[in-house]
DNA sequence: CCCATTTTGTGATTTAAGTCACTTTATTCT
DNA sequence: AGAATAAAGTGACTTAAATCACAAAATGGG
């Protein structure tokens, strides 16, 4: 069940504990896995799919954060699996999705392990970088440089994207209206072109 | 050395370790503890005083994150004390401070202990929070609301702030003038009054 | 095939914030 | 005290993006 490539990470104590305590569930394309303010009591670690993790606030405006590509893990959870503290973020199943699962209360065991440790870290590092690039980009970026960046992360390898204008809109916090002519403007630059619910990425 | 008050959080052979293989050192205001960019060697605990993290963009925009208060550590050590990753952010002594240092060498072994992941834990989620909160009032919240969350957090219980409106400009990633006006508005609303390098915070 | 629904296109207007170009008011230094 | 420097005030203008108010395609189900 969990890939030989991510096992192989660990010692086989550690190998066998993930074995014996985790256990994988399948998310359908727009299951909430983790919705902000919830209570956290599993650590997830994505095996297949993709899931988007967004951040609203108090007036309902959602952001796009990021992506957890499979073998990452959500590290919003490793710091709130003490039962008392709600989920900052939300995440949801981009595609269909399988996610291994890991009870809380078996991180103190898996704390133990160097390597376990080593891949926390990692996860932490690489999330925060994550992070700061959005303030980043949300602080000094203009729209029309995120909408690119965005369309690119979206795509992921691929270079063809299906969504709506709207449902961009809402992931960078815009207007549709914004959106659309932005990406006509990409368009005309001979960066996209453009179909109904799909976009299609240039060079 | 160590605040008595610190050290309880620890077991006794923890307490002894933290005792033995860290060192202190004196900040003088405005001294950067640690440069974007710049390998960790070592990871810093505020003992007094007062770290203003901040982010620089490549054109040189900086952007005020969040400040390190006194028994709190800076979260972007521990993940980046590999000795190969850079650092994402700057860390600067906003007034003159003392702070504790931790070789990173001995990361591995104090991660051993429970309670210390315990405190790691507990920064991490803070940190994490914070990022989250500097984000959401960037993408979401106007300026004027911004301004007011800054003076607060720069007061820190305090009601009079030292500071010209060209260094808050600085921090919040906008520009004198605009400042300027908004301090006027928040003045003609009573919510502060105005001096020259001084700004009183009412009610 | 036709009608309802989605999705996209587009002009006009408004707004928050940034920029420019100065002036005025404090402070400090010799 | 008077000049030099730093800090703050202010009007005019520009700009990116949001909002409003529709029109025009594209799609899909009965």
């Amino acid at each position: 069940m969990i890939p030989e490539s991510f096992r192989r990470n660990f010692e086989p104590a550690l190998q066998e504990l993930l074995d014996n305590e985790t256990f994988a569930i399948s998310l359908d394309k727009g299951e909430v896995l983790l919705d902000q303010g919830a209570f956290i009591t599993h650590i997830p670690i994505v095996l297949d799919g993709r899931l988007k993790v967004s951040q609203t606030d108090d007036d309902g405006h959602e952001l796009f954060l990021y992506f957890i590509e499979p073998l990452e893990s959500c590290v919003m959870t490793y710091t709130c699996c003490d039962g008392e503290t709600k989920s900052k973020i939300r995440a949801v199943a981009e595609t269909d999705s399988e996610v291994m699962m890991i009870p809380k209360e078996k991180l103190e065991t898996l704390m133990g392990f160097r390597t376990w440790r080593s891949f926390m870290m990692n996860a932490f590092r690489e999330r925060f970088a994550e992070l700061i690039d959005v303030l980043n980009s949300i602080a000094f970026t203009q729209l029309d440089q995120r909408l690119i960046k965005y369309l690119k992360e979206k795509a992921g390898g691929q270079n063809s994207i299906s969504i709506t204008h709207q449902a961009i809109a809402e992931d960078l916090n815009s207007s549709r209206e914004v959106i659309s002519r932005l990406l006509k403007q990409l368009e005309s630059q001979g960066k996209v072109s453009l179909g109904r619910n799909h976009i299609e990425l240039k060079k």
